[in-house]
DNA sequence: ATGTAATTGTTTTAATTAGTACAAAATAAT
DNA sequence: ATTATTTTGTACTAATTAAAACAATTACAT
């Protein structure tokens, strides 16, 4: 135990690095014109044939109320397209339109190599281990709440 | 390199393990009817004698025209209050009311203790090891952000 | 099959967020 | 002293966020 601080500052360091990843992430994003939300539903999109409202809400961590905000900013930027379900009758499709592709296409590479330089200096350990102790923290937190509520886990199993 | 990973999970891990923490902790200050960051104000301001908006910023990571809105919602519930500094014309000291002040007393040791929880399996190495991995990937990306735009650091130094 | 429960996405509301522009005050420069 | 620059907090806008209520649909139980 650190007896000398009153609060953890473990948390606050997680909010702050967060932050610093997401103000890194969007000054290039910004670039695109879309926001960090928006265009994080173009690459889940990309190199698939589109998904549910669900689906995408899993992937991106993005709950549906807000979700239906930021898909129809991107269909009105013509990015983007709904299309009803054919096997149940409640769900959507998501699909990138021609035009979400090639923005997709486009800026992806330049978009991961962007992102990947921040590791440019780890060791693939590094990497591994940073990864399990985010895991770790996530786990215990997850296991509390759970715990608390006596909820059964809210992980997706992909 | 882990090159089967076509995007940095271990940064998807960060955003999955931030939104679980403040889950966590928002189950916590929703009893006290705050939204966290209200919370976040009210311990931040909880044995001191008050500070000015741009300090209470910094310590929160709250910017300052999001600060406006949160501080007018505390002040609406009584629980901090305004006074113009007297050493400078521009500044607002933020104080906590006698209101405030009690919900910080009374509440604050069992937040302490819900939060400090997360870390009861961990020992001291541990914390200070996952402390350590946050700050090197914060510190990497800040400098990665400021060579960029050839910006001095952004870090305050306490 | 019929009624109950769960799922899916939308709508609405309140709050947070960053960013920009702004006014007032302090600081620096000359 | 006067001007220019910087700093401090506010006002405003657009977007994101979670939560709750809701309608439509599907799944389930009997």
């Amino acid at each position: 135990m650190n007896s000398t601080s009153t609060f953890p500052s473990v948390l606050r360091e997680l909010l702050r690095t967060h932050q610093a990843f997401l103000a890194y992430a969007a000054s290039h994003v910004c670039t695109l014109d879309l926001t960090l939300p928006q265009y994080d539903i173009i690459i889940t999109l990309g190199d698939s044939n589109g998904m549910t409202f669900k689906k995408l809400g899993e992937k991106t961590l993005i709950t549906k109320g807000t979700l239906t905000g930021v898909i129809g900013r991107l269909e009105d930027k013509g990015l983007v397209q709904r299309v009803a379900s054919e096997t149940d009758g409640r769900s959507q499709i998501v699909k990138l339109t021609a035009a979400g592709e090639d923005v997709y296409q486009r800026s992806f590479p330049e978009h991961l190599s962007f992102i990947n330089r921040i590791f440019d200096d780890y060791s693939p350990e590094d990497i591994v281990n940073l990864e399990d102790s985010l895991k770790r923290l996530h786990k215990t937190v997850t296991a509390l709440r759970n715990n608390e509520s006596g909820m059964p886990s809210d992980e997706t199993d992909q």
